[in-house]
RNA sequence: GCGGGCGUGAUGGAAUGGUAGACAUACCGGACUUAAAAUCCGGAGGGUGUAUACCCAUGCGGGUUCGAGUCCCGCCGCCCGCACCA
């Protein structure tokens, strides 16, 4: 063959090429009036946080296949670009690095869309845009203010994570094992009033409209049904035992577990219970354990984790359904305000955490469910509390009842029974899912368009008064957030009497930007924050694509914005996300110099891995110091494993890095980086320039109708087809991997095909070659597009290959006339038999039966049963 | 702690309940080469060993089924999320 004299794929000097041509062709360039059919494709944007990583490369590329394979489908294809542009990290750059958030944010932009673009990314860049412009933060805060009018926006206090020291508020993320990341002092909770957005005015319609999600993976669903938390329970009062500590008369419980009521040994509050408030204010000892419990910060993991502890509150409840006897009132650090009423009774028998306590503060576990076979008089409770199903005992009227049945009993109970004028107990639906605190004590975010007036009240800035803009002249020298330092931001008249009123200056939270971003690029450069009519012919995004990280928050917050922009006019749909997928991370081996906790990390690119006696071993490039080959981790900059895509660019072209993250893993789960891996991709790359010249070199005789009878042409054309219709089967569901996988066994045959042409090149076979070798270029098209428009035009084919239309199948080349199937005896494989597509019973049995294993095995006998799944497999049990 | 997921050769992985290991990487052998790289051809889950024969094998232990990597139950290990990171 003559491929030992090509010259090798030049992806530096290709891609750039492309890159051009796309550019100047106003390829990507979706208008919104073109009348075909709309295809909407959108990845989660980036943050800007300084350089594009390989898993940002893994993402874009798969939404650029999809992108790029409908456009070839005849869509029109929106895929878009843009920024998730504020946040954190800016600020902590201007405090470490003494650099502006603005600066850094738009200087990291620049940098991170041209290595974007560098990868030969599909997108429409004229409708790129940061959340930071104010040209998109303006029409959030107007969206902010039409939620304000609708009722969607409240106010109220929660808690915040306090640094006594910095005296600034401190993310979960700045809380490092209790203490703020930069002072080290003990983080305390603090509250404070805030803006919220009101979720859970839809808790129900986001639980049920997640049944019509049906293109979303199954899990993101379960994790959002979960997270919303719906339960049945009882609100049920307990009548205080008089005492002088306090003026309230009963307390209010929630418990999805009324039916375990006789098995009730305490009532337990909350830290943040009006109740423990009221008499912490006049206890030093309960105010000293509220502090304790105000100590563990604000994360909910924290307080999980954190040990179960108690203080006796000196008050009793009557037990409410055992007359003469009472329960202790404890204040707990296991009980949530935002959950239920702040207060709940204690089952220890049944309820793993009330055990806990239980135990902690010696008080009596009664077990009032019974499992199955069990002896009522021997059934006793030890470390483990019995949560599973039973009959009720021990609980008088309750007795032998299913919990089910006993729940329904006792609310009914309850529900007869008054107490201060009002049932004793009343059946309710409760939700975990909150309400969302959007109110950030930051400088660099959209700040919300509020004003405080001491006569008129907190109003909504005029819209004529739009934008609020975040002033750039702030400083960073002083704790807190720079806009309530700032010298005039604050300061302002009211809307409403004219008289001097304070701006707000909290920001919101970047779960904003990031919930109606997607509806922006509809039409990004409009007046309104959307042109419904645009935006609904777009709308919901067909697939959205973006990490598993955010299969809650993320997304349950673009679903709620949906419905309230719905509701205030601006879109008409609730479901943003029509179909949604979650891609895995990048992974790759750590690096170590030196052992445990002094080891260094040290990057891929300063070791060199070499196997020694079949062992891997890593060895630092300069100094041939011996290096510990670590775990595989996401590649993170802390840990050093990060591979940079501009260098793998540099070094294989695009092509390449987009080949290999979307082959070998499949696209949920991770994949993990390594040199072996990326080789083996530009090995690929090359072999194709290769099979693509030396078949143009044959095509150089003229070529003809390619000829049934030959069976090399016939077994080519079935391959090529086949591959059509399996690969495109595979890009639709965003299984890559098979995909790449296709494409291997094609070129494999197109490689062998080849040769048999070299070897006896008549024009039929020239046909099916040309035929093949084409399709295998359009094929790779989506995934390797710079190679593909080489070899495009190394074939003599007018145009660009993105503008070609995805070939058709010949579906007759599909059908096949036999088919080989196992025939297994007792489930395991003896033999295979070649069979008419669709044979007859009668015959498939004759066939089997005369088989010469099966018939040996048979010896003489019948079997006792023989299945037959037509065309798929027989099995013959003896 | 709560919630979700994953576990298959040396490695990444393939397999609508129907031939476990497609495809690739690494490896071994051969061709080409002064040599190496590249390229091309071939081999290969483990075991028994005349083998076209048999046994074992999808984290571990049970179950359902003619048939289980796949479904169910119970363990073990690893990963992700937990509301102010994005």
């Amino acid at each position: 063959m003559t491929s030992n004299s090509v010259e090798r794929y030049n992806p530096r000097v290709e891609e750039p090429r492309w890159q051009k041509a796309w550019d100047e062709g106003a390829t990507f360039v979706t208008r919104n009036d073109d009348p075909r059919q709309p295809y909407y494709v959108l990845e989660m944007f980036p943050y800007p946080s300084g350089r594009i990583h390989m898993g940002h490369v893994r993402n874009y590329s798969m939404g650029d296949v999809l992108a790029r394979y409908k456009r070839a489908r005849g869509f029109k294809v929106l895929h878009p670009m843009g920024w998730d542009a504020f946040g954190l990290p800016a600020e902590n750059a201007a405090i470490q690095n003494k650099v502006h958030p603005k600066g850094w944010t738009y200087d990291n932009i620049a940098t991170m869309r041209r290595q974007l673009k560098s990868i030969g990314l599909g997108l429409d860049w004229s409708r790129e845009f940061a959340t930071c412009d104010v040209a998109y933060y303006s029409k959030q805060q107007s969206l902010f203010i039409d939620f304000f009018n609708a009722g969607l926006v409240t106010r109220k206090t929660s808690k915040v994570n306090w640094d006594p020291v910095d005296m600034t508020v401190l993310a979960n993320e700045q809380v490092i094992d209790g203490r703020g990341w930069r002072s080290g002092a003990f983080v305390e909770q603090r509250e404070l009033t805030q803006w919220f957005l009101k979720v859970s005015d839809y808790a129900e319609d986001l639980l049920e409209a997640l049944d019509t999600l049906d293109q979303w993976p199954e899990k993101v669903r379960t994790m959002q049904r979960n997270w919303i938390g719906k339960s049945e329970g009882l609100r049920l009062f307990f009548e205080l035992v008089g005492s002088d500590k306090t003026n309230m008369t009963s307390i209010e419980v929630f418990t999805t577990r009324p039916d375990t009521i006789f098995g009730a040994s305490f009532v337990a509050l909350s830290a943040d219970h009006p109740l423990i408030k009221e008499l912490a204010a006049n206890d030093p000892g309960m105010a000293e354990f509220v502090g304790e419990v105000r100590k563990i910060g604000t994360a909910t993991e924290a307080i999980d984790k954190a040990e179960k502890i108690g203080r006796f509150t000196g008050l009793h409840v009557n037990h409410p359904v055992k007359p003469g006897e009472t329960l202790p009132v404890y204040a707990a650090n296991f009980v949530l305000m935002d959950y239920g009423t702040g207060a709940i009774f204690g089952c220890p028998a049944h309820d793993q955490r009330d055990l806990d306590f239980a135990r902690k503060y010696d008080l009596p576990v009664h077990p009032v469910v019974l499992p199955e076979g069990e002896d009522p008089a021997g059934f006793a409770v030890g470390d483990t509390a019995y949560t599973g199903p039973g009959r009720l005992f021990h609980s008088e009227f309750l007795d032998g009842l299913e919990i089910e049945a006993a729940k329904k009993a006792i609310a009914a109970h309850f529900g007869s029974r008054n107490i201060d004028n009002h049932p004793q107990g009343m059946v309710e639906v409760n939700y975990r899912l909150r309400d969302w605190g959007i109110s950030r004590q930051r400088y660099w975010g959209c700040p919300i368009p509020m004003i405080h007036c001491e006569v008129c009240g907190t109003l909504p800035v005029p819209k004529k008064d739009l934008p609020v803009r975040l002033p750039d002249d702030v400083s960073f020298d002083k704790p807190g957030n720079p806009l309530d330092h700032h010298p005039t931001f604050k300061h302002v008249n009211c809307p409403q009497c004219g008289g001097p009123a304070r701006r707000e200056t909290d920001t919101m939270d970047t779960f904003v930007d990031s919930s109606w971003y997607y509806a922006r690029f509809t039409d990004p450069h409009a007046e309104t924050p959307t042109v419904p009519e645009v935006a609904n012919a777009w709308l919901p995004v067909d697939q959205y694509i973006g990490g598993v990280e955010h299969a809650i928050l993320h997304l349950l917050y673009s679903r709620f914005f949906a419905r309230a922009m719905h509701k205030t006019g601006h879109l008409a749909v609730d479901e943003p996300f029509k179909g949604l997928f979650t891609q895995g991370m990048v992974v790759h081996e750590t690096y170590q110099l030196g052992n445990g906790q002094n080891g260094q990390w040290v990057s891929p690119s300063e070791i060199r891995i070499e196997a020694v006696d079949g062992e891997r071993r890593a060895v630092m490039l300069g100094t041939g110091e011996p290096v510990t080959i670590g775990s595989i981790e996401k590649m993170s900059k802390s840990k050093k494993n990060v591979v940079d895509p501009d260098e793998i660019v540099r070094t294989y072209g695009a092509d390449t890095a987009r080949w290999f993250v979307l082959s070998d893993s499949p696209p949920e789960r991770d994949v993990q980086w390594t040199e072996a891996g990326i080789e083996g991709a530009s090995r690929f790359l090359q072999r194709v320039w290769r099979l693509v010249v030396d078949a143009s070199d044959l095509l150089k005789s003229p070529r003809g109708v390619p000829d049934a009878a030959d069976a090399d042409s016939l077994a080519i054309r079935k391959a090529a087809h086949k591959t059509v219709a399996n690969v495109g089967v595979d890009i639709e569901g965003l299984r890559f991997n098979r995909a790449v996988a296709q494409i291997y066994e094609l070129a494999n045959a197109i490689a062998k095909f080849t040769q048999a042409v070299t070897d006896a090149p008549t024009p039929g076979r020239l046909g099916a070659l040309a035929e093949a070798i084409e399709r295998l270029v359009q094929l790779i098209a989506p995934m390797m597009p710079h190679l593909a428009e080489t070899c495009w035009a190394a074939l003599g084919k007018d145009g660009l290959v993105i503008d070609a239309p995805w070939p058709a199948v010949d579906e007759t080349l599909l059908i096949e006339s036999t088919v080989t199937v196992p025939v297994q005896v007792n489930g395991k494989l003896k033999a295979n038999v070649t069979l008419p597509i669709g044979a007859a019973r009668e015959l498939v049995e004759k066939e089997v039966l005369s088989l010469e294993p099966i018939a040996r095995m048979l010896d003489g006998k019948a079997p006792k049963k023989l299945v037959i799944v037509p065309d798929r497999i027989v099995n013959v049990v003896i």
